[in-house]
DNA sequence: GTGTGTGCAAAACCTTTGCAAAATA
DNA sequence: TATTTTGCAAAGGTTTTGCACACAC
């Protein structure tokens, strides 16, 4: 299958699910909604709410920022984002429609996002919950540091940073 | 030991971490922020930056808004205090002198906060860092759900909630 | 028609900053 | 005296909101 063929499949019932959550709350699927769905879709890695309102204005596809905020909070009840922040006051969504669920490592230098997966670490968080008689709904589970390239960097010039573009 | 004595110590050894942290940076440890400390020693669980200052003005202690959240930080690189983001555009912060490492368990009914430790998930981080030749720095682990108390009253009412008195 | 959605601009939120005066080494 | 610190109020950046108009069922 190509990668656009299972970008438009990807898409498809992305646009469904939507749907699905909206009509359940008596919400409409609007021309503006899908538009941000859409841009959502296109953007790779980890992008905020701005980065994403200049794309669709770049792309003729504009819609207000109000829109913009309120739509990626629909999607992101939806299960077809998630937000993070990774830094106070600044927030970061991804696209998780039809991914696996995984964690972050972030580098504190060049801002790089590593997504990461580990069973045990799942398994052993459950048995917290249920020690706690906790009932998850969600968790956030980020490391912070130096990525392997800034190690590097610093250990050939111990002041500069490999200046990773935007948020991977 | 008394709990008073206990406390006097902890302020105690406090003061002089901060003390060093200031005097290695050339900084000076003002009665503002010993006010500050103080406070912090002596609020329980986990409080807001608006919360610490109310309680200082409260006790005759009053500094300016600016100081408390300047000292904040300066406690929070000193290692005293820790700041937490459980919810985005507020902080909230608790004071870990003395205490060990833990993660945090935040109820989205109640927000109460539970404290958690797992050594078994602290070494998997680590070993995931390895793999991934990443140095962690320090480490975001908080999971959200409905804590048990909680879960109780839903059972019985399925609508209301057992309101928290303040963010512990 | 009644309820939703949009866009705009203004407001809100917590937090940080500039500045002049005060305090400290 | 040279720096640092304080308090105030104003600014900051992101996100949310009120409102009038437009649209959909």
């Amino acid at each position: 299958m190509s990668a656009e063929r299972r970008l438009e499949g990807e898409a498809g019932s992305a646009q469904e699910r939507l749907r699905d959550h909206l009509s359940a709350r008596n919400l409409r699927l609007t021309p503006e909604r899908l538009l941000v769905l859409e841009g959502v879709l296109t953007r790779e890695g980890h992008f905020d709410a701005e980065e994403l309102l200049e794309h669709l204005r770049r792309s003729n596809k504009s819609v207000s920022r109000a829109t913009v905020y309120r739509t990626l909070d629909h999607l992101a009840e939806a299960g077809l984002v998630k937000k993070h922040h990774f830094q106070e006051g600044h927030a970061l969504f991804e696209h998780v429609h039809g991914r696996d669920h995984h964690d972050h490592m972030v580098c504190d230098r060049c801002g790089r996002v590593i997504e990461f997966v580990n069973d045990k670490i799942e398994a052993l968080q459950e048995e917290v919950c249920r020690e706690h008689d906790f009932r998850e709904l969600r968790h956030v589970h980020q490391i912070f540091g130096i990525c392997s390239a800034c190690q590097a960097v610093e250990k050939r010039a111990p002041n500069a940073s490999p200046h990773h573009s935007g948020h991977a």
